[in-house]
DNA sequence: ACTAGTGTTATAGTTAGATAGTACACTAGG
DNA sequence: CCTAGTGTACTATCTAACTATAACACTAGT
């Protein structure tokens, strides 16, 4: 498990971006045992607090839940998920599109450059192409 | 003049981004002068030295130009800002398409997306794109 | 020369994010 | 009871970003 990690943008929120869009695409499922702080603070080589920090704010959101002692859990919560992936892509559209239209494009050369970017890009358009199979549609 | 700050992002690089666009979108010409450090900061109400933070990283991707004693100005060379342009928009898209990816949507799926966020945003795709020449913030 | 407007530099202080290290509290299992 | 693994809390320190304030240097116009 690895991160790039940009450096303008908080590490802890680049951590939790990280786990929801694992819980969003399906590599964890609702319930599912997440990290410890300690075990990810090791993994990605950050410092634990910083972790908790990152836990905190996805117990916030209602994305993860905590049984102290024991660890804490992707939430069972399906529709708080769906909920999740539909703002995480609603925003992601949104910055895009809004940004394009910042830099002067039309909305037909929008539509234009994604078609030939995902043309461009068509071997992981086949199916199969999510070598775990969990990637949840919509 | 106004920008909406995002918390997460340091100012200067905000406002870097602010200049960039609307000298990409044509908003800002090449040859034109562009507001001093001290207009600005009082304009945006920000601090002079980070005005001047972002005016010097500008100055080091060759954005604008700087004549001392006098004001700075949009670089006169347009491949330039034509090169910036690609490199803004092709961040945008790789950001977008990446990120959809990342949370299970498949390449077909991104384009029907695109597509009906830009026909229920119809308005903005007649000609004339640039109506008083305003760029809105976000 | 003077002035106004510009870029430039410098010092000091504040805050958020991240780190380092330690300690405490809870839970399951032997 | 004891241990290992978990979450939680606290103090101290460091750095980047931002602010506040001031001073200096250059240019054009008068």
């Amino acid at each position: 498990m690895s991160i790039e990690f940009d450096n303008n943008l908080p590490i802890y929120l680049q951590i939790m971006n990280y786990i929801k869009r694992q819980i969003v695409s399906g590599l964890l499922q609702p319930g599912d045992k997440i990290p410890s702080v300690r075990e990810l603070a090791a993994d990605l080589q950050i410092n634990p607090n910083t972790i908790q920090r990152t836990f905190q704010e996805l117990e916030r959101e209602e994305v993860v839940e905590t049984k102290r002692g024991l660890g804490r859990y992707v939430t069972s919560e399906e529709s708080k998920i769906m909920a999740i992936k539909k703002e995480m892509a609603g925003e992601l559209l949104h910055q895009f599109i809004h940004g394009m239209q910042e830099l002067g494009f039309k909305n037909q050369d929008i539509v234009t450059i994604v078609k030939e970017a995902v043309a461009a890009d068509g071997s992981k358009d086949r199916k199969g192409a999510h070598p775990d199979g969990h990637i949840a549609e919509s």
